[in-house]
RNA sequence: GCGGAGGGGCGGAUGACCGCGGCAGCAAUGUCGAGGAAAGUCCGGACUCCCAAAAGAUACGGUGCCGGGUAACGCCCGGGCGGGGUAACUCGACGGACAGCGCCACAGAAAACAAACCACCGACCUUAGGGUCGGCCAGGGUGAAACGGUGGGGUAAGAGCCCACCGGGGGGCUGGCAACAGCACCCGCAUGGCAAGCCCCACCGGGAGCAAUGCCAAAUAGGGACCGCGUGGGCCGCAAGGCCCGGGGCUGCUUUUGCCCCAGCAGGUCCGGGUUGGCAGCUAGAGGGGUGUUGGUAACAGCAUCUCAAGAGGAAUGGUCAUCUCGGGGCGGUUCGCCGUCCUAGACAGAAUCCGGCUUACAGCCCCUCCGCGCAC
RNA sequence: GGCCCCGUGGCUCAACUGGAUAGAGCAGCCCCCUCCUAAGGGGCAGGUUGUAGGUUCAAGUCCUACCGGGGCCG
């Protein structure tokens, strides 16, 4: 079985001080910004919903999270917009595309009950079919 | 031991690694970081604007046994009255229906003025069915509700017509701040129900809400509509201007005070268009909690002392793991007290200007007080 | 965060100042008409009036608390 852990110290370095030449992480906040997003392409998973699109050259990742009201009350939204801003985390520097706006959906039930290591390779998985 | 009633509290803990938001700092880093309901937005306030302050009246809305508490309340405490319960206790929109208006379907003789109708009793008339006069009260399948109820006396038949008890009304006395209660007396005694229908009475309330509101910057347009609107008088002064009188305007209305305007081409309000930046409001206040003490039956208030307290601006408290603990479940053993082992943090739910309440949701656990029954002594 | 409005058959709407069995159209089912279908005609069923309490003799209507939808603001 594959330590939970494993992936934290390749992570916990990108972490404290990004290197030069590292992709940084910015998140989306304006709502046009979301729907831009939502015009363009996405991927589907069991834990969540991926709208990525092309923004520009530079090397910023910028992503957003969301969760509409099927999901359920506040404290259901806001645990599934936690655990996605986690997995977004772990993942996005390394596997993210540079100048790529992301947003990731929460669905009810499964993105805040699936297992967490799951959650990563679905976003993994997600990335590698979103080019 | 069984069953029940009332009240209060907790709402996992510790650690490791990696992260998030605010503040301080050049940085390293330090420090703080969700709830009892943060919820529903149902009441009450603080605060800001409309709008300058106050008073009054009207309209509209709210509250509604009495007294107290409170910044205030529709909240809380105590008491009264009326239901429920053997009891502990609990529930109650609980002012006024002889101020007025309105409604009471169907059924029924009649639904609010009490009379009419049927029936009953007596007298007279009539061959009979019945009719006339008098008694006018009891009875009349109904209905949610029928002009006091039950029993006795009385009568031609009956009726508070008379009597006893119950019920009702009236003024009085006593107790109580009051709601109200008690006592004796008087009145044979029509004056339904609905005020969560209009209404009357008492008290309270101007309207909107932090996406309120104020300031700075940027950007676009440099547009449109509407309002003040009244071309005052006199005196002083070279003039600027000042003083007095008059007129007009400023909260839906009136009044008082205050402010502004009376020829300046300026001012104000709204719309359209643009920006979707920053700062303030923004968290220390009628603050919460603990302990002690004083007053009070209590709610609560005063004093002393200690302690705690997020302020984001689309929204931060998380992810993963380990150990422990409370419950729950499975399996095995059991002297039925429990023991061993494995799994499992597991309810409702996330601050958005801030307080006081109410209401609603909530796995599980803990504590206190009281009542009834049974057993033992 | 704040303010406001609305819930009646599957859908769209009615129901006078509380009053008797909650009506109408479309849709559905059955029958007639037609060679068949549509249209037309006849009949039928379908409602906890969002939920739970309360006031009243009586509630879709009045009151209270919840539940579910919708709209507005800077």
């Amino acid at each position: 079985m594959i330590p939970p852990e494993a992936p934290l110290p390749n992570d916990a370095v990108g972490q404290g001080t990004p290197p030069a030449g590292h992709l940084r992480l910015e998140i989306l906040k304006a709502r046009a910004d979301f729907l831009r997003a939502a015009r363009a392409k996405r991927v589907v998973t069991p834990g969540f919903v991926l709208q990525y699109r092309p923004r520009d050259e530079g090397d910023v990742i910028r992503v957003g999270f969301t969760c509409s009201k099927k999901v359920g009350n506040a404290v259901a939204r806001n645990r599934a917009k936690r655990r996605l801003r986690e997995i977004a985390r772990l993942v996005l520097p390394e596997h993210g595309s540079a100048g790529m706006d992301y947003v990731l959906i929460g669905r009810a039930e499964v993105t805040a009950n699936r297992p967490f290591d799951v959650m990563l390779d679905d976003l993994r998985q997600a990335l590698s079919r979103a080019t």
